[in-house]
DNA sequence: GCCATTAGTTTATATGATAAACTAACTAAA
DNA sequence: TTTAGTTAGTTTATCATATAAACTAATGGC
């Protein structure tokens, strides 16, 4: 049961003014004091702790407003490493990042599904080793490793419960890795909610406190932030909203049922299209909907299959938005990569087929991290996990 | 900002002590201190000053368990009254209760939709100033009135921004009653999120941390608690569910678009199946559903009716599991009240569509409250403003 | 009838935020 | 150049609150 006593306040404060310099730096003392309202020795003796823990630093003198010149303060984005792994369908793609998610490092890896999980799993452990030899000396070293996994997984022991792309089911990951490397902390998480994350503090969600992040790849898949913590529901299930009944008589889905989200929204849909439009040329292995996209100017009929893949995205993003009423949706995933083809027609569809008109619709943007948002997400949660935990976030 | 600072600290101990007494009455200082892990002497500090404001009484001596006796503490759920009002299509309905929402007065008025806003909003004047005159003599007396609406509302200024059925919009009716009762908050909120609050305070949803309380009548609404928290999004839209698209090709909805889960699950479905089937016996004025349910025991075709709009509901709970991943769904309105018909068959869509199956699937249950959740959660949502807000809810 | 046990209070202490007074370092205007 | 006013940041004394420990109170069991 969580009471409050006096070194929560302490931690809740410290948090605050670290959030604060890594939103705003530089900043001085003063400015903090003002923003937050907390006294200024309050300020200055919390600083005095984080720069003595290295997550601060001063980085010269401001300029003066009239009287003393202010110390400016800085996150410092390097006091320690973050490694994150996004296990693709197909690949691996590992990142190294300092604190600001700016990438020192970066491998990626193809391999076939039919590897197997034992294989796949020994690869990421190379990858990651690897990872771990090009960390910088900084004073924390590297502060953990955090891996997305297309699929449903169990975040308290970090198991994959349930991958279909990859066909696993029931995978101990965490504790796989975390024999390895015992002195590290070992996330794994839903490779969407990761980008969330991943948007959240580094790209096109910072300034949201509500939001949804739409993975549309080959599947769709969503994370879900609001109050500004990745909401994930009991079992981690909150977001797996590609297989929404869209259309009762429609198309069969591997799920079983029929007329899902994710057959009209996604990959599967251009696909399925281009071979009834007899496009065949297109579906060779490295099928890129960048390509497409691209092709699709001078090419009528590419066009239209974008623009009809993004108005069944539209018709379930309406979904999104009256089940979460989020400030925004940031469309990330292969399909954001269709130049303006899709979110177009996505967007033009929620207009039309909205309840309530007016300027309160959300925002539907793409994504900014783009294929390095699951990888960065990825590094992001271990930041979270670490240094910034969410727990006293303004709840608004 | 929300910095933290003693106080903070003092508030959310007082609460939480507050909420436990309220949750396990009768319980003692010793066990408070035991399950909070709190001091001693800080519970009793803070159950003395519980006990000044009235909030909590002592209720005698309990039984030893092998040392002095403890002294019991109760929560009194007579220090004040509460005021909850629904609003429905063509009704109000006002309920006056004490801090356990147990009814000390309550009345049911008929109104037709033609007689136009004005003439509703003075009934409502009329009816609160009955339940006011009912309030008895409590420490704090009437504590502030809730309204329940079927429409989207705006909390901050209590306006009614679109009620559909009502045929309103942009309504300031928190300030026509603040008006009249400056000295009372005055609170409204869309119908399914005050009965959603119901549920969590008085009924069904006492346990859980997050659930969706569905509102299946007409049309179709929910109340989302996340956290222990009612969840609004942005624009108080979250939960606004009844237009999902569940059939891309399906019947027309007032809302303009085609296929919406409110157009299949609702009783709008069964009057039409009613009316397809040649039942118009049972469409006159006073058409309810728990009689058909009843007549369906012995009349195949009124039962069928009724499954098939179960498995409609299904469909569209499934969307509403993906999106939230709660513990419970919980179904109230008129569509609750049809016996086990409705209920089973959604049930078994749920089961046999559901993608990861396991004992993690959610209770799918009915509203405990009834027809009252919307008024009592009215007053549960004066309580939860004015007496044990949700701030500090163990954010798990 | 005494001892172990539990309930609850009193007292002394520690932590951390705060206000106010302080030092430091600057700008601008006389 | 001097000086008054201003802003930045620190030091010091104080306050609120939680806590630990010692206390009183009241009981059951042997």
């Amino acid at each position: 049961m969580r009471t409050g006593n006096i070194t929560l306040v302490k931690k809740m404060n410290k948090q605050l003014v670290l959030k604060l310099i890594r939103d705003q730096h530089p900043i001085s003392r003063a400015d903090i004091a003002k923003i937050t309202g907390l006294n200024k020795a309050t300020v200055s003796a919390l600083v005095d702790e984080l720069i003595d823990e290295h997550l601060v630093h001063e980085s010269g003198i401001g300029v003066s407003t009239g009287g003393r010149r202010p110390l400016m303060l800085r996150f410092n984005a390097d006091a320690g490493s973050l490694i994150g792994v996004e296990l693709g369908v197909n690949y691996l793609y590992a990142v190294l990042t300092n604190l600001n998610a700016e990438i020192i490092w970066e491998q990626r890896r193809s391999f076939r599904p039919e590897e197997g999980q034992e294989a796949i799993v020994s690869e990421m452990v190379e990858l990651i080793e690897a990872a771990i030899r090009r960390a910088p000396a900084t004073p924390y070293g590297v502060m953990g490793i955090g891996i997305g996994v297309p699929g449903i997984v169990h975040t308290e022991s970090g198991t994959v419960i349930f991958a279909p792309n990859l066909r696993w089911g029931d995978v101990s990951l965490a504790s796989a890795l975390q024999k390895q490397w015992p002195q590290y902390p070992v996330i794994v998480e839903n490779e969407a909610k990761l980008a969330a994350l991943g948007e959240k503090w580094f790209g096109a969600g910072k300034e949201f406190a509500h939001f949804v992040y739409i993975s549309a790849g080959i599947g769709i898949g969503a994370g879900v932030v609001l109050h500004h913590q990745l909401y994930r529901g009991v079992n981690g299930l909150a977001g797996e909203i590609g297989h929404h009944t869209i259309d009762l008589n429609g198309v069969r889905c591997n799920c079983g049922n029929i007329g899902c989200w994710e057959m009209y929204a996604s990959q599967k849909y251009i696909e399925r299209r281009l071979a009834e439009e007899g496009r065949v040329e297109w579906l060779d292995d490295r099928f890129s909907i960048a390509a497409m996209a691209l092709a699709a100017e001078s090419d009528d009929q590419l066009a239209r299959i974008l623009e009809e893949t993004g108005r069944y995205l539209g018709i379930g993003l309406l979904q999104v938005i009256y089940a979460y009423n989020p400030e925004a949706v940031i469309i990330g995933g292969p399909l954001a990569s269709a130049g303006d083809y899709i979110l177009r027609a996505a967007r033009k569809e929620v207009e039309e087929r909205i309840l309530v008109k007016n300027e309160n619709e959300p925002y539907m943007i793409v994504s900014e991290l783009k294929e390095k948002s699951c990888a960065i997400g990825a590094a992001a949660s271990v930041l979270e996990a670490v240094v910034l935990p969410p727990e006293f976030e303004s709840s608004l």
